[in-house]
DNA sequence: GTTTATACTGATACTAAGTATCATTAGGAT
DNA sequence: ATCCTAATGATACTTAGTATCAGTATAAAC
């Protein structure tokens, strides 16, 4: 759980301002709400929950400005989109390189992975593509599962699935599907 | 090019009402003409591209039913989401076992792959997800690249990146913003 | 400290994507 | 041929996000 990188809150948007500052964007009180708010969030939010929780901080804050700046971080690679479960989420990335996120299924919360620590996952990846006669430029990588904290207290280990690419929506068990 | 898949839009759509049929849902006319407008896709495609293709197909077939349609494929593993470049596409898929997809930058067309042909990814995610603590559940793993067929025709090769987990949008080269 | 240019703002109206409702229709079992 | 009800089309609505624009406040110049 703790790990090298800034954890809290306030040096987060600090790190985040300076950032804006070095590009020469301006540093505002609705960014910094803003930016509060979302380095507060301790794991993946939605747009909508970002939206409340702006408002509810600082209501002279318009939603615009809320999707300007949600974009703006995004664009600047410093909030990426995950895609649990058909929700969009956000969340603040706060390794500059190349990485991924782990996501817990219990508690939400996300962590990091620089993928230069994962040689065989890149490599892996990048074989794959090659394999199969691609020149690999990108890829998308989202893992989930039960984090160490939610193994402890919850009976999180009881109902473990084989990791399986495809959503929650599956076959219907005896070829019947569940009658509404 | 040439798999082993089932890949003529009839083949594909027989396949899928088959199984409809066999989880005793109703073989609709609007649902068959919505299945084979997405089996005629040849690559992934948005709501609104099937949305229009289906309304070109047959007008009186009504949004509603789109939607219903594809929600239903969704939840039965037999389409999925992607999330390239932001943009939600839609693709078919033909496996019915664990598997990912590739998806060409250049032409847009998507091919699966099947995870249990490629062991030393499905340890490596899994191997990451415990190295970190966690028990493994799901994963989302999209792959982009150019085609074998792009790569001949276009000069794919020349402006190559290196596999990058994050977007388009990035840092601003001279640490200026480009000025709108 | 005052001025100045303009990036950024909030308000509002809008579009786009998808869902809920409901009376009507048609699929398929009997 | 009949009947039950899953599925439909039309429509209204919600939710997520974008465009517009006059006004404001930031940061640089003086």
């Amino acid at each position: 759980m703790d790990t090298d990188m800034p954890s809290d809150p306030v040096s987060v948007v600090a790190w985040l301002e300076a950032g804006l500052v070095a590009d020469s964007y301006r540093l505002t009180r609705a960014r910094h709400v803003i930016l509060t708010v979302m380095a507060t969030f301790g794991h993946p939010f939605t747009s909508t929950e970002l939206e409340q929780a702006v408002a509810d901080t600082d209501a002279s804050i318009g939603r615009a400005s809320v999707y300007r700046t949600l974009t703006l971080m995004e664009s600047r690679g410093v909030v990426e989109k995950l895609h649990q479960a058909g929700i969009e989420h956000y969340t603040l990335c706060l390794k500059s390189e190349h990485h991924h996120h782990v996501t817990c299924v219990e508690c939400g919360r996300t962590e990091e992975f620089a993928v230069k620590d994962n040689i065989d996952l890149m490599s892996a990846v990048d074989g794959l593509a090659r394999r199969l006669g691609y020149l690999p430029r990108s890829h998308v990588l989202e893992v989930y599962g039960v984090c160490p904290l939610c193994q402890e207290s919850g009976a999180g280990g009881s109902d473990a699935a084989p990791t399986n690419g495809h959503g929650a929506g599956g076959r219907h068990p005896l070829g019947r599907r569940a009658d509404r």
